[in-house]
DNA sequence: TGATTTTTTTAGAGCTATCTAAAAATATTT
DNA sequence: AAATATTTTTAGATAGCTCTAAAAAAATCA
């Protein structure tokens, strides 16, 4: 029989930042990358490549960045879904606001158990969406992306629809909360600013200017 | 203003088993009950006690044993509430049996969220008592004892109401189960056998025999 | 009480995860 | 292409938690 032995927190959390800087997998990631993204430093990393390489969930060349097997991109994407059905669980269900959930599910995301897992999928009617918008993979690790767009990339007059955030730090999404800009929110770009790059946009029946760099943080679906 | 640093997995476990094993942390407990109720061995037992002790958690004094001081009883009691609310959560909004729920609930008693577990109370709608009838510890560590006796204390023609177990091994709840002995049970004893001492009780419309082991690990309160 | 057994601690080692400093490989610039 | 800068790895150290084997203290027994 195949027995998956089971993974330390932080070879958990290696798999995930490899995974969340080589889009979904695809790429091969630098050392210093994985190093800077878990507040952590070059040589550990070093270490923890040799070994998941050895675990064969990640292919290692020295000095030739890394990249996730199948078995760990599917790893990688377990632990995701469990991140982001325990933020839909805080939000939903323990009243958190989505820019108080990330450091709690960093916790959550670890705890073992398949039953957990699915019967919480369960209790929360099988959410697609976590609070900030990303999909949220099955349990075979497949994950359904929509066609999106940063609010940067839009043209004058174009409509979106905010669908995710790119950035989700906390500072961010209450940036968004104080501006009332919020997950489903239908947004026009009435001008673009020559000077600075700022965008004028219509949110409902209000009209803002948000900076270039907030409108790069912002995934919308074209509508 | 006053830090109270971060313990580790283990360090909590420590406190939890010494709790425990000291009638609610007020007695003293043997190095080597620690280490078998943590399935541990006695050297790993005497380092972390010299740990606890230099954090003033617990009093300890070489080969005598070591007891609980009032901050590591509280400590050990925020432990004991989360562990039993998560117990509540995964039997009343999971449907997980109540033979099901330690293992989980002993990873989850660990993850640090002031907040979480708050709301988490709350969604619950503040319960007293977890799957198996022990009492939940409020926020300040106060717990709530009922009066309560081991069904084998009862002699012959008491009645007793079934509201905890002893021992909650998933096998013997799974023996309750199949007996159909649940909390809140009404239980009346109506013969010792002299040979073997094992219980003929009453319960609901039925009757049934229990092995004196079996009565020695039921709670009740007298009715 | 003296001998024996049990409990507890010390000593020393291993494993994981982390770090700093220095060396090696790769990438960039001139 | 050579010099320089950056990235990555190696080497060696530290800290937490675990173990076994042996020593020390306490408890039990005859």
């Amino acid at each position: 029989m195949y027995i998956c032995k089971m993974l330390s927190f932080t070879e958990e959390n290696h798999l995930k930042s490899i995974f969340h800087l080589s889009n979904n997998g695809t790429s091969s990631v630098s050392t210093n990358a994985i190093a800077e993204s878990l507040k952590t430093k070059p040589p550990s990393v070093t270490d923890m490549l040799k070994k998941l390489s050895e675990k064969k969930l990640v292919l290692y060349k020295k000095y030739q960045g890394s990249l996730l097997t199948e078995k760990g991109r599917k790893m990688a994407l377990n632990i995701i879904r469990k991140h982001r059905l325990w933020e839909v669980f805080l939000v939903d269900k323990l009243g958190f606001n989505w820019s108080e959930v990330h450091e709690v599910a960093e916790q959550l995301e670890h705890i073992k158990s398949k039953k957990l897992i699915n019967e919480l999928d369960r209790f929360l009617e099988f959410p697609t969406k976590d609070p900030h918008g990303d999909p949220i993979p099955n349990p075979a690790g497949f994950i359904k992306q929509t066609e999106r767009f940063l609010l940067s990339e839009l043209k004058n007059g174009e409509k979106g629809k905010f669908i995710g955030v790119k950035d989700s730090s906390s500072a961010f999404l209450k940036f968004l909360d104080k501006r009332k800009i919020a997950l489903g929110s239908n947004i026009e770009v009435l001008h673009i600013e020559d000077f600075d790059n700022s965008l004028h946009i219509g949110l409902d029946e209000t009209n803002l200017s948000i900076s270039i760099k907030s409108a790069s943080n912002i995934y919308v679906t074209k509508i």
